[in-house]
DNA sequence: CGACACTTTGAAGACGATCAACGCCGGTGG
DNA sequence: CCACCGGCGTTGATCGTCTTCAAAGTGTCG
């Protein structure tokens, strides 16, 4: 899940330590699929057909309730995969909607090739069980985050974290998707989302239309990460800082 | 995770499909390790050295921020395993607190073990594949529920998902652990939790002291897990009625 | 009996959801 | 070219829920 974008699928980290030729071989057995932005890639329901490597675009992962609430459970960019969690649970039917959120392409493979790969190599299988895990991580820290953050802190960690998986400059870029879609993700409404701008404005993150700023990034730690119980081993805040001594 | 107490080491989901000769080899690998009620497995920052079997007890894993606020991330019992998503995910230092809530066995292995072992054996590396896809959802699920659930609905959500690990009766049985830890597991005060226990009372579900009774799971349907975005495909639910049908 | 862990209850305040109104913008059709 | 509309975002007022601080009740084990 949370992999810096490979550049080319050969590079994904399902691959490492795979001979390239090997890699090549089983990335030849997918077959690629483009997804109009509002298209919808699967349904819940839908029996599951496929694993997909997300090679462009963006896919949203949303759950729908008897109430027809809807809340998105991931934001999916390039370099990304779909499925991998339901299939090796051994589902039959696809437990939430994917839909394209931009343009996007996908690398498509059918749900027993990812089974029977994993089993035949063993150096895939350990890198899978290395996303999954990571995965899993992501996951209980939400849950965490979820029980334990007012939403302005929650907009405030989530602002960091696109900042870090899109290698944007904090101190100044856009908002790759609308903030409606963002505050599905946190599980707020849309109006609490508006709200929170103002109490970030205090805290060192001004946004303005699309325009997001993060201005210190000291302050942000202060405000936020000093409450999580990851603080100092979070991936996020720590690429973040390296990120602007850097440049 | 969410797997039905193991009564032996050998039948535990992680060596399904292996021979059982295998798996007992496997398992003469690891050596028993006693924690005794109170007494700490390990520590957030400690190195991992070892993945564990819980073949009898009850483990808490928590976290503690720079406030010194504790969350508690699972309750494990017998037949659960620890440490799994951390060793393949690479960590060298553990993420959590790991202690004792009851006098507890475990099957203790060194942490390469299990890397060894999923790469040796297809079938083991499959297994655990699976446990880490299961472990996953439902930390997904359990962020969802945090995000769009009342205080009352996590308690309520959380008694049938006890009633069913334990094996319980739904119409009458003891809270295994005391009610606060139930609070910090639900990311919850625990003067919040003793508040809901009147509003399940209107529900359906009667506490008194530890003394539990879930009257009419439809009733608790309706009110939880007609919220709830896995309805009809949650297994805790599902399980508990084909329980209560048997009986 | 008294200490201590656990739980319940009360009152105050903070926070987020909800309902409602309005502003902004891009596109469409007359 | 302008009027209208729909999608998106902001702002206000109100209400229910959860946290917090405080006090008191229950139980068990020396």
């Amino acid at each position: 899940m949370f992999v810096t974008a490979a550049p080319t699928p050969e590079s994904h980290p399902l691959f490492i330590n795979l001979p390239p030729t090997e890699a090549a071989a089983l990335l030849k057995q997918g077959t690629t699929h483009l997804c109009k932005r509002g298209e919808s890639l699967f349904r819940q329901g839908d029996p599951i057909r496929h694993f997909y490597l997300l090679t462009q675009g963006t896919i949203q992962l949303y759950r729908t309730n008897a109430q027809g609430d809807e809340k998105t459970v991931h934001i999916l960019k390039s370099g990304q995969i779909i499925g991998e969690g339901e299939i090796m649970d051994g589902c039959s039917a696809h437990r939430m909607n994917a839909k394209a959120i931009a343009d996007s392409t996908l690398l498509s493979f059918s749900a027993s090739w990812l089974k029977e790969t994993a089993k035949r190599y063993p150096e895939f299988a350990l890198n899978l069980l290395s996303l999954l895990a990571q995965e899993n991580h992501l996951a209980e820290i939400e849950a965490e985050h979820q029980a334990t953050m007012s939403a302005a802190q929650l907009v405030a960690c989530f602002l960091q974290r696109i900042c870090v998986l899109y290698d944007y400059d904090p101190r100044k870029f856009t908002l790759p998707y609308p903030k409606s879609l963002i505050a599905s993700r946190l599980g707020m409404e849309f109006e609490t989302f508006s709200r929170t701008l103002a109490k970030l404005r205090e805290n060192g993150i001004v946004v303005t239309g699309n325009e997001v700023s993060i201005q210190d990034l000291g302050q942000i730690a202060q405000y936020v990460c000093s409450i999580c119980s990851i603080a100092e081993d979070c991936t996020t805040h720590h690429d973040l800082t390296i990120k602007v001594h850097k440049k």
